[in-house]
DNA sequence: CCTATATTTAGATAATTGGCTAATTATTGA
DNA sequence: TCAATAATTAGCCAATTATCTAAATATAGG
């Protein structure tokens, strides 16, 4: 797992959105665009960078390249998170 | 809660650092710069952006500032990453 | 094989970021 | 009040990033 290429995939809003957009489901790179105020290649230059996190899959079908969300990543997300706040949260939090 | 402001200040790996350092327990920055090899004032800019994410806090005690995680955000953080994956990790997972 | 369509790659540029040193502010204690 | 200590703020610079347009690549269908 590459924690920093996690992190900073996560970083930028626009990438975040892409996420979200295809928690409807996996879809095509135009299709994507098609929700985006932004250029074709800005967004395709955004799929590298979750690509390199792992986040998202792709596939080509056809002409078009369809991708999906990768939510086995999830977990190591959440492991990281988990990582940095020492859990304590979860069994004792004594600063309420 | 500024989601924005939270991913920006985890996505840096000197910031995670300085966040696992402090679950050890709370530090004055002079104790923390001790432990890094970086100039003060780099890592004061580093408390300054984990401040805005409002995870860290500060008190001042004499000449010193102690610096503190706030644990409680990281609720906040685990359920921006539900958002993000719209938590279907849980209930079923059909991509194995 | 050629053209249209979908997408990516290349290359340029403006904005942001992370680091530094120097200067400033705040506090203590003599 | 002054010197010492702790930390921040200011200002500068190099590296990275996000965006764009133009060019290249891949595929489908006639």
């Amino acid at each position: 797992m590459k924690q920093q290429a996690l992190f900073k995939a996560l970083a930028d809003p626009t990438r975040r959105q892409i996420l979200k957009r295809l928690r409807r489901g996996s879809a095509t790179a135009g299709d994507i665009a098609a929700d985006f105020e932004m250029s074709k290649p800005s967004l395709s230059h955004h799929f590298n960078v979750l690509k390199e996190a792992d986040l998202l899959r792709n596939e080509r079908r056809g002409q078009h390249i369809v991708y999906s969300l990768n939510t086995t990543v999830f977990e190591d997300a959440a492991g990281l998170l988990l990582d940095l706040f020492g859990n304590r949260a979860r069994e004792d939090s004594n600063e309420n």
